[in-house]
DNA sequence: ATTGCCTGCGTGG
DNA sequence: CCACGCAGGCAAT
């Protein structure tokens, strides 16, 4: 297990347990006692992992923050619109998509060639995974079962030829979490349906954050906010297509496919930039 | 805060 | 086909 899991691990309890005592509004002190670090240990790890401090860090991932932004409908309404009038201003990622043809879908990946790796991330082990056409998986591993991760990937694309190779998949890491080029290539296979709720998720710039509902209208579809849960928690590039900026009308935190302290560290990062 | 009834799509019989 | 399961929403408690 390398340091960076670790410190991960550490920030991911850390996060459960203001979750769960979001009433009693713990001290620095409360928090670093319980992932057993000094308070100043923890502050200083706090810091270099998020980039603020944890008081400020705070402040954002709190569910009253989200309830105010969820409030605050306008903005987000306006976002949506913007999104769909004049998708290419409002993107912070320039992501091209191209969806599989149709022959593709019915072959599942036959002749095309995925590079794959496991890569360490400021959120957790992800399995990359790259064609020549785009990025066709970034999925985090749970409880460290890469192995589970892996067989999956190799289900969605039953026929594809799959090269282990560590270099492309640091690349994509890099560039997806390290730089500000965001221009990265994805490919995508998935239903209509899926389809239109993964690109409408695409428009939601970074710092700001949608709904399931919204999210349904934005497609057309809207009264299937259930519809469109089901279909983002089906994404398979997870940060590039940002299914963690989505959020339950009411503020709540809602779902996440890779656990809902992650969705919150994710989105608390972002917040803060 | 909790419950019960609704939604639409994908999956497995 | 049909039946069920979901990362949701809404209205009535």
């Amino acid at each position: 297990m390398t340091e960076r899991h670790e410190d991960y691990v550490r920030i991911e309890k850390a996060i459960k347990f203001i979750e769960q005592n979001t009433h009693r509004q713990p001290s620095l002190d409360q928090i670093a006692e319980h992932i057993n670090l000094s308070p100043f240990h923890f502050q200083k790890l706090f810091k270099r992992w998020a980039g603020v401090s944890p008081k400020r860090f705070l402040q954002y991932v709190t569910l009253e923050h989200a309830k105010q932004i969820i409030k605050e409908s306008t903005i987000l309404d306006t976002t949506l619109d913007m999104g769909l009038s004049s998708p290419s201003r409002l993107h912070d990622l320039f992501v091209s998509v191209e969806a599989v043809t149709p022959g593709e879908y019915k072959t599942e990946g036959l002749n095309l060639q995925i590079n794959y790796s496991f890569q360490e991330t400021p959120f957790g082990t992800c399995l990359i995974g790259v064609t020549e056409r785009g990025i066709c998986n970034l999925t985090f591993t749970q409880e460290e079962d890469c192995e589970t991760e892996m067989s999956r990937l190799r289900t969605r694309w039953e026929n594809a030829e799959f090269i282990s190779d560590k270099e492309i998949g640091k690349k994509v890491v890099e560039q997806v979490f390290n730089s500000s080029d965001r221009d990265v290539k994805i490919l995508l296979k998935g239903t209509n349906f899926q389809l239109k709720v993964w690109q409408a998720l695409l428009r939601i710039p970074s710092g700001n954050l949608a709904t399931y509902k919204a999210i349904a209208e934005t497609i057309g579809a809207p009264t299937s906010s259930r519809a469109v849960g089901n279909a983002i928690g089906l994404n398979p590039i997870g940060i590039i297509i940002p299914c963690h900026r989505v959020l339950r009308t009411n503020g709540e935190i809602g779902g996440y496919m890779w656990g809902t302290a992650r969705k919150r560290a994710i989105i608390g990062k972002e917040m803060s930039q």
